[in-house]
DNA sequence: CGTCGCTATAGAAAGCGTCTATAGCTAGGG
DNA sequence: CCCTAGCTATAGACGCTTTCTATAGCGACG
């Protein structure tokens, strides 16, 4: 059946006329009265009644029209919907993030999403980075914001390089002072977050490998909660930089460099599975839009960028 | 568009592999790659990412996937609707219908119908016979119960003689006597019913015909208020056997036969639009339903048929 | 390093859709 | 009463395109 066949059977059925519909579709009526014919061979049904005036539905076109109109309206809507994403113009766009990343990167960068494609839409799955890869194999999202991994299916877009720094209460001895070092801070309680994410892990080879055994004093599944904790004086804290940009700025937490330990980062990148495909549609304005971003200067204007090997 | 491009592109996008797609819709795998590679360069974009280990949706094949499933869902259901039509498994009827036969006559027949034909919907569209005539030219209607006419464009089959009897309250003076003469009715109150009715017509021109004037006393627009008028012994009236037939059983009106007039009846038909077509689906369980149909007796059985020139 | 499993391509044959031209039919006008 | 206008159906030729079989190309896997 083609589809061809069906929009004649809906141009005729309107105008009740085969020249008129063979004029109006640009071909000549013979191959519009095959059309037809060719149609109701196929629905083993006479559509129309040919009347010395034209052309008059039958019960049985009358009955198929409308599903005639579905169909086609259909396929017109889909041909639509492909423009759309095509330009961008609208769709849907499944973002994967780790939960930092989620948290303190994603909201400034999608506001200005929104405003550049206000009508795609947009949904965010949370997750730590292995989980948040898994979704991405399994296609349930489309791209995926995570510390960097290798993986052969995937390929990655170098984002960013987070910074883990050291913060203090105001007022705490650290703060003001230049001269804190490793030794300093081992011997200060540390709060640690989340034991399941990668920068537990990280943050806790970091002392290893400086021969420092931390004197854990809490351990907070979250980094807000951690934040707060250091606010309250229960301890200090290495946290993600870009989670910590608002309250530096605000002065609420207070940071320090340890002078003789190496700066500590995380590569965060985009990643996305390996197609032969371009990025296409939602999926090319969001590379777009991140790709004219700076996302290492958070939106508080705190300190400069702090990256290291 | 071919539809066969539509359903490939569904089962490849199902399967995740051309071959095993092919297999299941029965062509040979480059047919169904050479189908794929026609659409996505109808639509413009690839719809598929080659792999290794076969074919992925790009996300412009994702976008299009529910759109395809719809339009082939619409066509497959509008074969099934045809299919429905022609055994009459399913459908809609719609009918026009004289008030006396929507009344009196349909209630019985349709209740037959919906039994053998439970899935058919039905409609009833109710009005003076020229009235539904102008419906059915409209094709508002796809058939009618009407009065015989005459036009170009319909084609009628008889049904039945609708006789219009002589109806008294029971004890009147007529009732019991077999000698009533049309000078006797004519000195009694007579009830009418409805001056835009073709009874009403035919019924003066039967007076008048005879040189009778008939001595007005009241005219109601519908028969139901005719017979309660009759009841409650405020004249005697011509009414259509079929509308009476219930009160005749129930003893509440009583039939008078006029010896000196000749027997008064219409024909009713059942009209349709002239049509090459033979009548197809509902509209053919309708006819032979009433083809297998005594209408002249309803189905309190009172009198028997009373047909008459 | 060969084989397997996948899709893409090549080339031939058949089928089908499209065109122009014309037939067949009926209604309406001269 | 014929002739024309307006409709759809048919005929025949042309060309595209779909379809087939056979084969190439290309990674992955043992």
């Amino acid at each position: 059946m083609l589809l061809a066949q069906v929009e004649g059977f809906l141009e005729v059925a309107r105008r009740g006329n085969v020249s008129r519909a063979a004029e109006a579709m640009f071909v000549t009526q013979p191959t519009l009265t095959a059309r037809l014919h060719a149609l109701e061979r196929e629905l083993g049904e006479p559509l129309f009644a040919r009347t010395r005036r034209g052309m008059r539905l039958t019960d049985a076109g009358r009955a198929f029209l409308p599903y005639a109109e579905r169909a086609i309206r259909a396929v017109r809507d889909g041909r639509q919907a492909l423009s759309d994403a095509r330009s961008a113009s609208a769709g849907r766009l499944v973002l994967g993030a780790a939960p930092a990343v989620s948290t303190y990167v994603l909201p400034a960068l999608l506001q200005r999403f929104a405003a550049a494609y206000p009508r795609i839409e947009v949904a965010v799955r949370t997750g730590h980075s292995e989980d948040v890869l898994q979704m991405l194999l399994r296609e349930e999202v489309q791209l995926a914001m995570v510390r960097a991994m290798r993986h052969p299916e995937i390929e990655s877009i170098p984002l960013y390089e987070e910074a883990l720094v050291l913060v203090v209460p105001p007022g705490h001895a650290f703060a003001g002072r230049s001269d804190v070092g490793i030794a300093d801070v081992a011997s200060e309680r540390l709060i640690f977050f989340d034991r399941t994410s990668s920068y537990y892990e990280l943050t806790q080879s970091f002392f290893l490998s400086l021969g420092v055994t931390p004197r854990e004093v809490m351990e907070l599944d979250n980094i807000e909660s951690a934040k707060k904790m250091v606010e309250r004086r229960l301890g200090i804290a290495l946290l993600p930089r870009t989670a910590v940009a608002g309250e530096l700025a605000a002065k609420t937490l207070t940071q320090v460099t340890v002078t003789d330990a190496p700066a500590m980062s995380q590569k965060i990148v985009l990643i996305r599975r390996r197609d032969q495909t371009r990025p296409s549609g939602t999926v090319a304005a969001f590379l777009n839009l991140v790709r004219e971003s700076d996302l290492t200067s958070p939106p508080s204007p705190s300190g400069g960028g702090q990256g290291g090997g």
